[in-house]
DNA sequence: TGTTCATGG
DNA sequence: TATCCATGAACA
């Protein structure tokens, strides 16, 4: 039989040990506050209507409602593109995908000062989404308050997973206000808690499964490096002490992470320059980034733009050359054989651009680090009959529902696998692996999940997981994250 | 049905 | 050579 020569069975018994593990965890469930989503809804739907009868009586509104009428409609983002760019002349800042001026948030919201109606209408948006795409969809996936929803191992392009009925893996997080809203109607089983494992840059890491560029495994390995820091410093032409969370924020995001999916300088270059014009960024002293890169030569966007292309020549020509030149052999090598092979036994095939060559083996593989830490927790789970469940899992991290007399076990057994035994399993993995974990203390909602760290046993409850608690003049105290007592 | 927008990794 | 992978809501 020729075709059985192409199945490689490493991904098989993947696929199907996680698919069973999978429709276990679909089976537990998560577990929701109920009477808190429906009273959730009727409140944000008076906010909505309240901040809807706000914007009628603004200028910009006005000539919206009256060249539309009746079918003037809030929602519609061809009626906003057309007031803000037909009627009142404003020069677009980005595109659609299909070349049409965009109204996206990012581009309307450097338009609030000009046009206060902006805000509102940014919030309302906000709030509609809250509503339609998560709390109303909780209230009408759940069981006993409880929602089952799916998680899929036959949907993606790079054999990660995906999740529906309800997403599990797009539930917000970055806007502090909408994800306390929307998390705070996640709660753990009676008397237990939620416990969230996340492998620390995976991606990062198993990309440098295959490139092995020096460099960047040095980046991972040592102690106190930081390439998104040392990436601002170079961008904002800064000294170290004056790099702020912010700045390294903007470094990570538009242009490391972009330039390992795949984007060049010019784009980069726009982002972030659009980022310190929107948010006026300063350095740590105060100083605003405009005018320091403008003391620095950097007068223009243009100037920003070359120096920005000369960042980027050193990150590939003089930082990672391998890596590099690892994106050029996995380039050649599909457009020769037509196929991209993964580390975990997967094989992609099919039309692709350079950047999804690129990405997939590293997406996928990542991905089954999870699944494969996944199936061999919730094994031991079941064998020792803990009464924890693992209840979702979004990508990189695995939420378990603790009874906290087992969060030491479960923490022990969750790092052994996850950071030790899957590397004696898969010696492709050639560097270190980590975890980092966030909890909520008992009965309270995932609203509520803090970073805890292993210390020495509570005093009461004989728990090693802690969490810093802030006080006043920044001032930190160490509690127990079963019991809340303050720990030494 | 296609486009645009939002959310997450 | 031009930012990877998803789900889902709403409009046109």
């Amino acid at each position: 039989m020729k075709a059985i020569s192409y199945i490689d069975y490493r991904g098989y018994d993947l696929l199907h040990k996680g698919t069973e593990i999978l429709s276990q965890i679909e089976c537990n469930g998560i577990h929701i506050d109920l009477e808190y989503c429906k009273k959730k809804l009727d409140q944000i739907a008076d906010t909505i209507r309240e901040l809807e009868k706000q914007i009628q009586d603004e200028p910009e509104v006005k000539i919206w409602m009256e060249s539309y009428g009746r079918k003037f409609n809030l929602d519609s983002s061809t009626q906003l593109a057309d007031l803000l760019f037909n009627r009142l002349k404003i020069e677009p800042v980005n595109m659609t995908e299909k070349g049409n001026p965009s109204t996206d948030e990012e581009s309307i919201e450097c338009l609030k000062n000009d046009h206060p109606f902006i805000e509102k209408l940014i919030q309302i948006k906000r709030l509609k989404k809250l509503c339609s795409t998560y709390i109303s969809n909780f209230i009408r996936e759940q069981v006993d308050g409880i929602l089952h929803n799916f998680f899929h191992l036959h949907t993606t392009q790079t054999y990660r997973s995906s999740s529906s009925d309800i997403n599990f893996q797009n539930i917000p997080d970055r806007n502090p206000e909408l994800g306390n809203i929307i998390r705070r109607a996640i709660i753990p089983r009676q008397d237990r808690m939620l416990l969230e494992l996340d492998y620390s840059g995976l991606e990062v890491r198993v990309a440098a499964c295959y490139h092995k560029d020096p460099v960047m495994i040095k980046e991972i390995t040592e102690p106190g490096r930081d390439m998104h820091r040392d990436t601002a410093i170079e961008l904002f032409l800064l000294n170290p002490n004056d790099v702020t969370s912010e700045l390294r924020f903007t470094a990570k995001n538009s242009f490391v992470f972009a330039q390992f999916y795949g984007d060049y300088y010019a784009n980069c270059a726009k982002n972030i320059w659009n980022s310190i014009l929107l948010y006026d960024l300063k350095t740590r002293t105060g100083v605003s980034i405009r005018e320091h890169l403008s003391d620095k030569g950097i007068k223009t966007y243009s100037d920003f733009e070359n120096h920005v292309k000369s960042v980027e020549y050193r990150f590939w020509n003089e930082k990672f050359r391998v890596y590099k030149k690892w994106k050029e052999n996995m380039w050649d090598n599909y457009q020769k054989t037509g196929v991209v092979n993964m580390h975990t036994g997967f094989i992609c095939r099919g039309l692709m651009r350079r950047n999804q060559v690129i990405n997939y083996p590293v997406q996928g593989a990542a991905f089954h680090c999870l699944l494969w830490s996944l199936i061999h927790l919730q094994r031991l789970f079941l064998r020792n009959h803990l009464r924890s469940m693992i209840v979702g899992q979004i990508h990189d991290s695995i939420v378990i529902d603790v009874v906290p007399e087992e969060l030491n076990c479960v923490m022990n057994w969750a790092h052994t696998i996850m950071t030790k035994e899957i590397r004696k399993v898969w010696d492709w993995i050639i560097v270190p692996l980590d975890i980092k974990a966030e909890a909520s203390l008992p009965n309270e909602s995932w609203a509520n999940k803090k970073e805890i760290k292993l210390g020495s046993p509570c005093r009461s409850c004989g728990s090693e997981w802690s969490f810093k608690k802030k006080l006043e003049e920044n001032n930190t105290e160490d509690h127990c994250i079963v019991c809340g007592e303050i720990t030494e």
